[in-house]
DNA sequence: TCGGTGCGTTCGAAATAATCGAATCCATGT
DNA sequence: ACATGGATTCGATTATTTCGAACGCACCGA
């Protein structure tokens, strides 16, 4: 381990590692199963954790001495989340939208090889689907992932496309990176992304891209919610919503569609 | 540099203190601003910031290479606000108060000498108090910040009251320790806090103690908004709905009054 | 009451990895 | 083309991390 691309200081790259460790469990976690899922030392994962106690990054219980995220993670989450000009830009529309179709309106943008809910709106129907701020799903069977990769400069995506496992999660999983590649151009040609029960039965869901000022596509808006069939009416109601929601909000963030 | 009472690796104690520079400054910051401000050469920083930055806990613009907190943080942040049951527990009784009342109901806790918002359900009225999740609010002149140092354990309140700058908000602010040590022990006796104006002026607020499990106060449940006087009714009938909620969260995470 | 067990924590010397001034690169703007 | 201001890289010195082992402590069953 004494080369590396970027010249950095390992002892903060172990310590990311320890906050990977324990975001994964999402649950507090002994210093021994540290030690052991991680495969140093107690003593080195101590040192680490030591460090990062002091400001709250890492917390430790008063009861049984397990560690686990810190309230100061919490903080800087909500730093992060409020530097987002397009969760300000989009928030009034999203409720809008999810008055409108009674389904769950939600902002996703990439995140380690996934499509992360950064923002929701939520559904006013009975039978309401849940999705959580900070909740990851899989790229190649969600239609904010479908989206978000299509919009992907190519180098990028062919990065993406190669790491992805390609899980079948339902019958209609595309879990072939050929069939995956011709889905993603014809998203590109028509401007957003559809899912049809793709990653879970019964769940339809429509996105569509938000453009940050310079070009790039910086969160994919979307919908989703057990529509009947993709061809039904309210299901094409909710997928124009979200399309034009999207072109108004990347116009407020002073995107400028090319000629 | 060489004694600590606490054993930790000393390169991730530096990490840390970037990224508290980073969340102090709420935007992005270049690696010579970062520099100067910690006081350390470039390259130290930079290689604290490349091992942050390889997974995403930092990242860099691709514009003008300036550094901010990356989205991996917020990741965390949305782990560490799932996993408080607090919030699990009384998200729909903080919705019916603030319709109840139409006046915005918060959360909160301590962090870092401050009450920091971990919750809120939104003012329906046309002159809401907005309170943003993550935002913090002093200690000695907020409904919030003294209920939650008045339920602290004496030794670690002597110390929080010690390092408290009893700034000076409004001309009601309580801004000498002895007085505050008084308010804080006539809200133990009453079982809750308000606050008259002391940080803003025509802001008033309540609020009351939850209490976990283990018996401490994990949080404190308010309402704030632009009350005429405590003495109102309108005032009294939020804190009583406020303290009755309180209670009755406390009984559903498990805490029972000591006879 | 007495060991045993399983924790987190501390110790200390060997050895690795961080440090930081200076050099380099790479945009921008003149 | 040149200067400027920034990020980044380099490399020898040196302080820091490392990690096996020992410690202290709570819990638990005998």
């Amino acid at each position: 381990m004494t080369e590396r691309g970027e010249r950095c200081v390992q002892s903060v790259v172990k310590a990311m590692a320890v906050l990977d460790c324990l975001a994964r469990r999402q649950g507090p976690m002994s210093l021994g199963e540290l030690s052991a899922e991680l495969g140093w030392p107690k003593a080195s994962v101590h040192g680490l954790l030591a460090a990062m106690r002091q400001n709250g990054v890492v917390e430790q219980s008063a009861a049984d001495g397990k560690y686990r995220l810190g309230i100061r993670l919490f903080s800087y989450g909500c730093i992060v989340s409020a530097s987002w000009d397009v969760v300000r830009h989009s928030r009034e529309k999203m409720d809008h939208i999810a008055l409108q179709t009674g389904n769950t309106v939600f902002l996703s943008t990439l995140e380690e090889d996934s499509a992360m809910v950064i923002e929701t709106a939520a559904a006013t129907g009975s039978f309401r689907v849940v999705s959580e701020k900070g909740s990851r799903v899989p790229l190649h069977c969600t239609s904010q992932g479908k989206l978000l990769l299509a919009y992907l400069p190519a180098g990028q995506r062919r990065l993406v496309l190669q790491r992805l496992n390609y899980q079948s999660y339902t019958p209609h999983t595309i879990d072939d990176p050929q069939r995956l590649e011709a889905e993603l151009a014809a998203i590109r040609d028509q401007g957003y992304a559809t899912e049809d029960g793709e990653y879970r039965i019964g769940l339809r869901s429509a996105s569509a891209p938000i453009f940050g000022v310079d070009g790039t596509v910086c969160a994919a808006l979307g919908v989703v919610g057990m529509f009947r069939r993709v061809r039904s009416e309210e299901f094409q109601y909710a997928r124009e919503l979200v399309c034009r929601a999207a072109e108004e909000i990347s116009f407020d963030m002073g995107y400028r569609e090319p000629k």
